[in-house]
DNA sequence: TCACGTCAAGCAGAT
DNA sequence: ATCTGCTTGACGTGA
């Protein structure tokens, strides 16, 4: 078990998804932008190592316009050593890494043209985790994507479109159950269509669900990892209370985490916690796990 | 130096 | 028809 946070870590006072506008875009600003963004990134990864959090999500904002057409810089060989240098730390301190594009990525699309501008970013995710060599449980995590009042069509859609995708991305893809379309059981059917793994979202799962209690949506999201995927990866967050159904806590409800850890405490994975104080809710669920088996230091 | 409108991109649900 | 949330800040123009 490894505990993580996404993107941004609040006590350092630097940011690895710093970005400009599109309009400002010039190689010799795309090439600083990245430069400082992966520096920072290894600034991330130290605090992370010294602070025993051993899982990561990494910004999509690393390398800006890194689809978009405006971007014709070779990136990728301009940076190859860094990349592989932070891989490097990666794995002599036993991490994890994982991306997660944002909304506008989905391969379901009715819009092809949606659909080839999704496939451009999802190639270059892949290529980030490619060039820092990372292995295969190091994931692209995407939501299914549109519904277009028709379920049944639209997953239909999305099997098709990902068995026609490039395997360095469909070998890293994998679907999280989300809050309003598709639920775990839409991705466990997805899942038997196509093998890919499923990331298990307990606030979503609260939100939109089948009845399934946390026990078994455990024990049907895990069967989805093969030894090569590696663990189970767990969306964790909870709801702030009082605010708009859906809104993430400000900090890790201690009470509501314990409670989760005893009910799937006969199954191991590594847990994301999607939380708007990033870090120091890591820090505080590190101190609850340093007296379960699950984890090791 | 600071405020604040806006930022590449899609979808669903609420208003 | 328009706004909001989704991993959400933070860029950069204009005063």
């Amino acid at each position: 078990m490894r505990i993580g946070y996404p993107c941004i870590n609040l006590t350092l006072p630097c940011r690895a998804g710093r970005t400009f506008r599109l309009r400002n875009y010039s190689d010799t600003r795309l090439c600083e932008t990245v430069d400082s963004n992966l520096s920072c990134l290894q600034t991330i990864l130290e605090y992370n190592n010294n602070h025993n959090i051993r899982f990561f999500r990494i910004t999509s904002d690393l390398v800006p316009f890194a689809s978009h057409q405006v971007n014709t810089f070779p990136w990728q060989e301009h940076f190859r050593l860094k990349f592989k240098k932070l891989g490097s730390f990666i794995k002599n301190h036993k991490m994890r890494v994982s991306m997660h594009p944002d909304q506008f990525t989905l391969i379901n699309s009715k819009d092809r043209t949606i659909y080839k501008r999704s496939l451009r970013e999802l190639q270059y995710h892949a290529e980030i985790l490619d060039l820092m060599h990372q292995p295969l449980s190091a994931k692209i995590q995407i939501h299914v994507g549109g519904v277009y009042n028709d379920k049944y069509k639209s997953i239909e859609r999305f099997v098709n479109r990902f068995k026609a995708l490039p395997i360095s991305i469909r070998r890293r893809l994998v679907i999280e159950n989300d809050d309003r379309s598709y639920s775990l059981k839409d991705c466990m059917l997805i899942h038997d269509a196509l093998r890919i793994p499923v990331v298990f979202d307990v606030l979503h799962h609260q939100l939109k669900n089948n009845g399934e209690t946390i026990h078994r949506a455990l024990e049907l999201s895990s069967k989805t990892w093969c030894a090569r995927d590696g663990l189970l990866i767990i969306d964790y967050s909870t709801q702030q209370s009082g605010a708009v159904i859906g809104k993430h806590t400000e900090t890790i409800d201690i009470k509501h985490f314990n409670n989760f850890l005893e009910q799937t405490k006969k199954f191991d994975f590594d847990i994301m916690l999607e939380i708007k104080d990033k870090e120091s809710s890591a820090l505080k669920a590190l101190k609850i796990l340093q007296y379960d088996k699950r984890f090791k230091k």
